[in-house]
DNA sequence: AGATGTATGTTAATAATGTAACACATTTCA
DNA sequence: TGAAATGTGTTACATTATTAACATACATCT
């Protein structure tokens, strides 16, 4: 019998999503199959930790050749594809807005990044990177009409806060926040901060 | 007698580096005291986990009004700055690098932003944000002279791997890796990867 | 074909985190 | 002044997560 979704703790969820890109750049490699502690290095913890992983999953590999790639690729996407892609928006789209879908892209698995906006009426009306950006007063009709769930804040930090706000209130339930602010928000909404500094300072620290 | 530095569990240790920036936000309202669930809270924890990780470190407050932000901050500090600020350069000057450069700016505790290299030379011998920028040919020689062990990646994914193994090369020990793309590096180098579109994927998963 | 080496699948042990409880200190309010 | 309310400091416990260990299975090589 397979193990239902539901029997999958939450981080092995997560590092389902990291397995899974990573597999798709083996993939894109070349790579036919992978060991446990490949994947491990790759994904930054151990070779049982995967183990562990893919046995909940209930992925079997081989002794000798470990894992092949396509069927891993396989299995996890199923398992991670079951719900509809999330509806995103980027909020600022200055150097780091642009950045951001530059470097992203606005097509990933189980995400669309559907809208941009920007306050600066010189940024807005043109398309980057794929996706159009409108002016930031139309935050709210925009994101209803477009049926968003998902944003990601790349606005300064003064302007975090009331924008997150007026996501948060009509009915995005996701943020993804660029901003170095932290942000206060209804317990519903999940918020997941990018702080870059603190990232540095905490590599510092490890390297000390 | 004060508990020596090798006595705090590295978990408890990063968590300061979360607290000292979130201390920082709450100095700059004008925040005098907070309470444990409230730091929690800012710093997607538990107030236990809070209260625990300032008894480890001999921190203690006051019933009824929580912890002075000034006193805290600076325990938290005394911590944390015992080592010598790590001296980091950023490779790439693109959207991202200098998204980078205006977000964090170049001056943080622990960590100091020495030089920014690109090799598209109309980017270079310029200042951005406040940070020297030199094209990449120079780097080996630069990053010697300077003294840096850090190193932030903004780079195209086609040449993170390669500058990462120079920066390795001449001593890097640690590096923040924004291309989407994972790096292999030799075991002595700290390796943290942002994956923007990772992150989304991650947040979606758990809004589903 | 048999021995050897290696990586898996799984279980057991360890560590980390979350929850609950409660005595005590401090402020507030009557 | 004294009682009530609230949050700390601390311990104990439950739960979860990570690490280590090891028997088993599969290829390879002689």
């Amino acid at each position: 019998m397979k193990r239902a979704k539901a029997d999958i703790p939450l981080k092995t969820m997560e590092r389902l999503v990291t397995y899974r890109r990573l597999l798709q750049y083996l993939a894109a490699e070349g790579r036919v199959f992978v060991f446990s502690h490949e994947l491990a290095k790759l994904a930054n913890n151990t070779a049982a930790q995967v183990r562990r992983d893919l046995m909940i999953i209930g992925h079997h590999g081989s002794p000798t050749r470990g894992y092949s790639v396509r069927l891993l690729t396989a299995h996890v996407e199923r398992l991670l594809a079951d719900h509809e892609p999330s509806r995103v928006a980027l909020v600022g789209a200055g150097n780091l807005g642009r950045a951001i879908l530059a470097h992203v892209g606005f097509q990933l698995p189980g995400v669309t990044i559907l809208a941009a906006f920007d306050s600066d009426e010189e940024r807005t009306g043109r398309v980057i990177a794929g996706v159009r950006c409108y002016p930031v007063r139309e935050l709210e009709s925009r994101v209803v009409e477009l049926g968003i769930n998902l944003g990601i804040l790349a606005v300064p930090a003064t302007e975090a806060q009331e924008i997150a706000e007026r996501l948060a209130a009509v009915g995005v339930v996701g943020i993804l926040n660029f901003a170095p602010v932290p942000l206060r928000l209804p317990n519903g909404v999940v918020v997941d901060e990018i702080d870059i500094g603190m990232k540095l300072e905490r590599i510092a620290l490890c390297c000390q």
